[in-house]
DNA sequence: GCAAGGTC
């Protein structure tokens, strides 16, 4: 049997191009975690077999939120090595790209040398010529690279964790009413909302000032113009008076000279990612986030080229043929596509080649319908950009006549298209036609009157986002994927509000933030704090510095900066003290503390917390639902107050907690218990492991999923437990998924009773049916039995957001599940050592 | 919980 080949790609279209090029179409296909390309051919000399497949982005990156997904590609890859005895990487060319690479060896175990042999790929565009040009160029993949990735991610994280960690806890254990539930800092989307914050001050601070511009007109060849001061405008009301006057008394303009000159308007060079957004923003109205999301999905549905890319030149390689010849037939723009292609087009404007995609371009001719109206407004803009690349330049004559008055200069300017060019096909960027008569030089004409505009200056507006991307492109914060993310992170968190035009305007939160760091580190805030972690980092890809010395070097100055930030905290809460209110004045009285027995006050606003103003003590809430008072119920282990919190919406589950168990779980393990399962739907948990009633092990408490759990949940493994207040549509939810069933309608009451069921050990329930509409004989309301042996119970059951319901004995984890140490994916999540806070 | 970087 020939050699086995293993080639890997960053994404699965990158694979598909591959295997295409190199098996010229001849491959077979089959699924798995991402598709794998099969086919014969020949390796270094010798006739092999072929597997490409394709991770998803980084392995390894994200363990607490997509732990599944490197178990998944990492089984994959693993899977597919075996018995491969050379292993290709096609992965991005750039950092990442490397980094990524060695993710991959770990997977498939190639690292333990044996015999096989690793290869990195070289290439800058999916092309044949390209590909085929990497395969006779194999090299090995650069570990200096793969680990500069890595110190930039633990400088960030460690940075960022550390900072956002002290802020939140010191702000919001602090004020009421800063409206963001995390009150976070990187050193990307910090000098972001610095930007914006700068920009704010600049208009704040700004003192105008008047200023005065001297007009002459004159009628001329039926022509009124209004003539331009070679001074443009004085600060001075006195002296522009006195230069009206010398021009009033002379009377008369002379033209002192005629100039005509050949302009041109470049076309644009191909499109990348910010320039796409730019547009996006200013001309369609659509904020980064949308409009990448928009993107995106053309690119998945074949509109258009991969949208993440830097680079504006195209390849030498690139069909521009093939690409008109897709957009020939398009309704709208079908006509100039099929002037370029009969009178021929100029080869485009150079560009820039960053060594990534080649510039976003379409792929296939699409309608407005086909898309919807969003899509179809990226769509097209993408379309014109790309013809307006192969389209002539603007070509004008800008004509200017200068005057002379009394001793002082005026002028007038004129504007005549001759070429349109790529301004046809983009016409918002077509030059003005100003029309001006004819002048010959040493003419004379009379002043028919003499004008003094009066004005004064003006602050800035706010920043758009379209310049707020040039500012983050133009200082490297961020890359073409994450922009988007981070402008959507400072109007997340509520730093700063997008208002019309898409002006970015920050919050008394952003200011006041963005102030401290001035006052305190205004390194915290510049852009330079990422362009030091990408110096630094620089010189471990460069190979001129060992990776963990960089790393504690760079750690080692950001404690100091910590250090001193926290010890110099009191200046930005200085600016914080003025702008909100304390917690002792927010929020209502909600329920009594059980260490001081006080009241303490819910606080509803993000992050939704209860403070004791005695204790000085906040408890965390659930983020989400509406909070109040169960019926001054108590908890048996702390005696704090119950509270009912209901899910908005007519299936929205409510549930008791405890304030002080939610945050503080009382019972070991506990966090493990919820971690290890898919709480997708379930209750959003805010600080702590977050464990409301409906998860407590209580053993006599009557709101524990001990007294409350009635069975195990047919789609997980979580447990059904009686909704507390769901009269009178009385119902079963899953304290773990989604799950919901409702129980018969119209009981007075349901409960739980303490015996459970012989048969499937079902909890065994109590209804309480009304008295006109009770199912039971003799008019007899009370009923008690078991919700899946009791054919009466059963029948009366409705399942919402489950396939089946069936007996399964035991009542899932709720009992039972002493004594395991948990099971499966949860307790067995790798430990990164780098992912330690105990240094800082 | 918290960053920033890939990709979906």
């Amino acid at each position: 049997m020939a050699p086995k080949v293993l080639m890997v790609a960053e994404k699965p279209s990158i694979a598909l191009s591959i295997a295409s090029v190199l098996s010229g179409g001849r491959m077979e296909t089959r699924r798995g975690s991402t598709e794998v390309h099969e086919f014969d051919g020949m390796f270094l000399g010798f006739p092999v077999h072929y597997k490409v497949t394709s991770v998803i982005g980084h392995v390894f990156r994200q363990l607490l939120t997509c732990f599944w997904r490197k178990a998944h590609i990492c089984r994959h890859l693993s899977q597919e090595a075996r018995g491969c005895g050379h292993l290709v990487l096609w992965l991005d060319c750039d950092r990442e790209g490397e980094n990524i690479c060695f993710e991959v060896i770990e997977c498939t175990g190639f690292q333990s040398k044996d015999g096989k042999k690793v290869h990195r790929a070289r290439f800058s565009s999916v092309t044949e010529k390209d590909i085929v040009k990497a395969m006779d160029s194999l090299v090995e993949p650069n570990k200096n690279e793969a680990l500069a990735v890595d110190a930039r991610q633990e400088i960030d994280l460690k940075v960022g964790v550390s900072f956002t960690r002290f802020q939140t806890s010191y702000f919001n254990g602090k004020y009421g009413n800063l409206d963001s539930r995390v009150i976070s800092y990187g050193p990307c989307q910090t000098p972001t909302l610095g930007f914006c914050v700068q920009r704010h001050l600049q208009i704040t601070t700004f003192k105008p000032e008047k200023f005065w511009a001297l007009h002459p007109y004159i009628i001329h060849k039926g022509y009124e113009l209004k003539l331009d001061w070679e001074r443009h405008r004085l600060f001075d009301s006195d002296v522009t008076e006195m230069f009206r006057n010398f021009v009033k008394e002379d009377g008369v303009l002379k033209v002192i000279e005629v100039s005509e000159k050949q302009e041109s308007k470049g076309r644009p060079t191909g499109l990348n990612t910010v320039n796409l957004l730019k547009v996006a923003s200013s001309a369609l109205g659509f904020g980064p986030q949308l409009a990448m999301q928009l993107a995106e999905r053309l690119y998945t549905q074949g509109f258009i080229s991969y949208p993440r890319t830097e680079s504006t030149a195209y390849p030498s390689s690139f069909d521009y043929k093939g690409t008109l010849g897709a957009l020939v037939h398009n309704p709208v723009w079908g006509g100039y596509v099929q002037q370029l292609l009969s009178d021929g087009y100029p080869k485009p404007r150079s560009g820039t080649d960053a060594g990534d995609h080649p510039p976003i371009t379409p792929i296939r001719s699409a309608t407005e319908d086909m898309l919807g109206n969003d899509a179809w407004k990226v769509y097209q803009y993408i379309c014109q950009h790309f013809l307006g690349t192969l389209s002539p330049d603007c070509k004008y004559t800008r004509t200017k006549i200068e005057f002379e008055a009394g001793g002082e200069s005026f002028h007038c300017v004129g504007q005549h298209v001759m070429i349109k060019g790529f301004t046809s096909i983009m016409p918002w960027l077509a030059i003005n036609e100003i029309n001006i008569p004819q002048f010959t030089q040493g003419q004379k004409i009379d002043i028919s009157r003499i004008e003094i505009d009066e004005g004064s200056t003006r602050p800035p507006d706010y920043l758009t986002e379209s310049e707020l991307i040039s500012l983050m492109e133009k200082n490297g914060i961020g890359t073409d994927a994450s922009i988007s993310v981070h402008i959507n992170n400072i109007c997340e968190r509520n730093y700063v509000q997008v208002q019309a035009g898409r002006r970015l305007v920050p919050t008394a939160l952003g200011i006041s933030l963005i102030r401290g760091y001035q006052c305190i580190d205004p390194d915290l805030c510049l852009p330079d704090i990422r362009s030091f972690i990408e110096h630094q980092i620089a010189l471990v890809a460069k190979g001129q510095a060992d990776h963990s010395l960089v790393v504690e070097h760079v750690i080692e100055q950001f404690k100091r900066k910590f250090s001193y930030f926290v010890k110099q905290i009191e200046n930005m809460d200085a600016l914080f003290e003025a702008e909100f209110s304390p917690l002792s004045d927010s929020g209502r009285v909600l329920s009594k503390c059980g260490k001081c027995l006080r009241y303490m006050k819910h606080i509803s606003t993000q992050p939704s917390r209860l403070y004791c103003g005695a204790c000085e003590e906040i408890y965390y809430t659930p983020p989400k639902g509406t909070i109040k008072l169960y019926k001054e119920l108590t908890c048996p282990l702390d005696n704090f107050e119950l509270l009912l919190c209901s899910m908005p919406g007519p299936e929205g589950k409510s549930f008791a907690l405890c304030p002080y168990c939610y945050n503080n779980p009382p019972f070991e393990g506990i966090e493990k218990l919820f971690g290890a399962s898919n709480t997708s739907g379930a209750v959003k948990l805010g600080k702590g492991a977050g464990m409301p009633c409906f998860l407590c092990p209580h053993p006599t408490c009557q709101h524990s999923v001990i007294s409350q759990g009635v069975c195990a949940c047919p789609e997980c493994d979580g447990t059904l437990v009686l909704d507390p207040i769901s009269a009178p549509k009385w119902r079963l939810y899953c304290n773990m998924c989604n799950c919901l069933i409702s129980l018969p309608e119209g009981a007075h009451r349901i409960s739980t009773t303490k015996d459970r069921c012989p048969e499937c050990d079902s909890t065994i329930l109590e209804v309480d049916f009304n008295k006109k509409t009770t199912p039971l004989k003799d008019g007899a309301t009370l009923h008690i039995g078991c919700i899946l042996c009791d054919e009466l119970l059963l029948s009366l059951v409705e399942m919402k957001h489950v396939k089946s319901f069936y007996r399964r004995r035991g009542r899932g984890r709720g009992r039972g599940r002493r004594g395991h140490s948990g099971r499966g994916r949860g307790s067995k999540k790798q430990q990164d050592p780098k992912m330690s806070f105990r240094d800082f």
